[in-house]
DNA sequence: TAGTATAGGATTGCATGCAATGTAAATGAA
DNA sequence: TTCATTTACATTGCATGCAATCCTATACTA
């Protein structure tokens, strides 16, 4: 029976796409057991593509296999979220002492500029709301990319990517803190980033390297926050913003 | 047709390792365009297995799809080879900081003193063949696991074995180089190797990190030399032992 | 002769059937 | 009542058929 649905490009992305979703939001429960045919009929699906999407996120490391029945989605505990963090922070720190060294093109540059006058216009608003910390996020996730962009290493902007999609790349932990304290993140993150650009415009690899360092670790004490203020156990991955 | 050959714990890890065997050792060409069908009719296997493999590869970069045209087989050039040394590089650094940070067991640290005492073995017989040169690769493979697994990151260690499978852990080039060179390398190398437990020992975090960045860099300078010794264009990812 | 259109072939993408495997439950014996 | 054994069920793993898609080659027209 051809479905005769809505037909889009590949079934099978749209189905990874789907369920990496459902995982991040938590909508599919961080431990729940999952089936291929369970999740086949919930999205409509046969059981091949579903297949194929499983173990795609097996090796992104949503869900993780039992041998012979089935899989699982895996539990973010706060020491594997504290694992990933470092390992991006190194990664970025890398990222940033390549682009400080190679040198940015003049748009590139100009792009990292925007970035830094686009989050001061935010901050002498001094709005706090939600929309703000959205457009905020936007800016932030650009100013990082371009850098591993810069950087001119494919395998290093492949890895980042991976290891960013995961746990909340910078901002979304600050929508469950007060508005003031999340301000004041965007205010603390947007000194780095001066210095940052600063940085790597006048090609002080080292200097790059241990700002952004340290500058992506800030996550990593949010996350604590978070599971003061909520008494969750496991992490929200992303905020549904 | 149930096929009643020699059944097998899982058909589609075997194939998997199976292919990407082909792809390391050069049996399956880099560049080569390869079909879903082609391979199962090779591996004497259906097409389902191969396709998840193919996926499972795709992902770890071995192979790249080409959108409705199947796959091919990555082409590895001097630069990309370069790219992953050097994302390595870093990674294996942070475990050397994170291990001499964390500090070792003493199991742990009985180990690496091992490797150290063997590889002097090794230097003191002064014998150039294959099988000591091959003896060398063990034990090293066993030195940077070890630091990894030290620095208590999951997370890192999974991605260390990414970048590290793929093109020569270590030593494997060496096997084109003349001899004497080639041993050459082994002394050197075994003096980053005392550094470095030196280094772990003391708890001396950064002196760790920038002692392994500079040692996981020495490959490179094999592979520019394996590219004038065989004057070939695209690299051998491992050289068949 | 060159360019376009059409037909044929090759190959993927998906659905589904069937067997193997492992789990849990139920029944029987001590 | 408890433990062992067997049976039934749930679920994966694999094979294969079929339709959709894309490429290529050939033929036809300008």
């Amino acid at each position: 029976m051809q479905s005769n649905k809505t037909s889009m490009a590949s079934n099978t992305e749209a189905v990874t796409a789907r369920l990496r979703e459902l995982i991040l939001t938590g909508e599919l429960p961080q431990g729940e057991r999952v089936t291929e045919s369970g999740l086949a009929a919930l999205l409509e699906v046969s059981r091949t593509p579903v297949r194929l999407a499983l173990a795609t996120l097996e090796q992104e490391e949503l869900v993780e296999g039992v041998p012979n029945r089935g899989f699982r989605v895996r539990r973010f505990t706060l020491e594997d979220i504290r694992e990933i963090i470092e390992v991006r922070a190194n990664l970025e720190g890398m990222a940033a002492r390549l682009a400080a060294e190679n040198g940015a093109t003049r748009e590139q540059e100009a792009v990292l500029s925007r970035c830094v006058d686009e989050v001061d216009e935010i901050i002498a608003e001094k709005v706090c709301e939600r929309e703000v910390f959205r457009r905020f996020s936007d800016i932030n996730i650009r100013f990082h990319t371009t850098i591993a962009k810069i950087s001119g290493n494919a395998t290093l902007q492949r890895l980042l990517e991976r290891v960013t999609t995961l746990p909340f790349l910078i901002a979304p932990l600050v929508y469950v803190l007060p508005d003031e304290e999340a301000f004041g993140t965007i205010i603390e993150g947007q000194r780095d980033h001066i210095r940052l650009l600063e940085a790597i415009q006048q090609g002080q690899g080292a200097r790059a390297e241990f700002l952004m360092r340290e500058h992506a670790l800030m996550p990593l004490s949010r996350a604590a926050l978070l599971l003061q203020h909520t008494g969750a156990k496991s992490l929200p991955l992303r905020q549904a913003v």
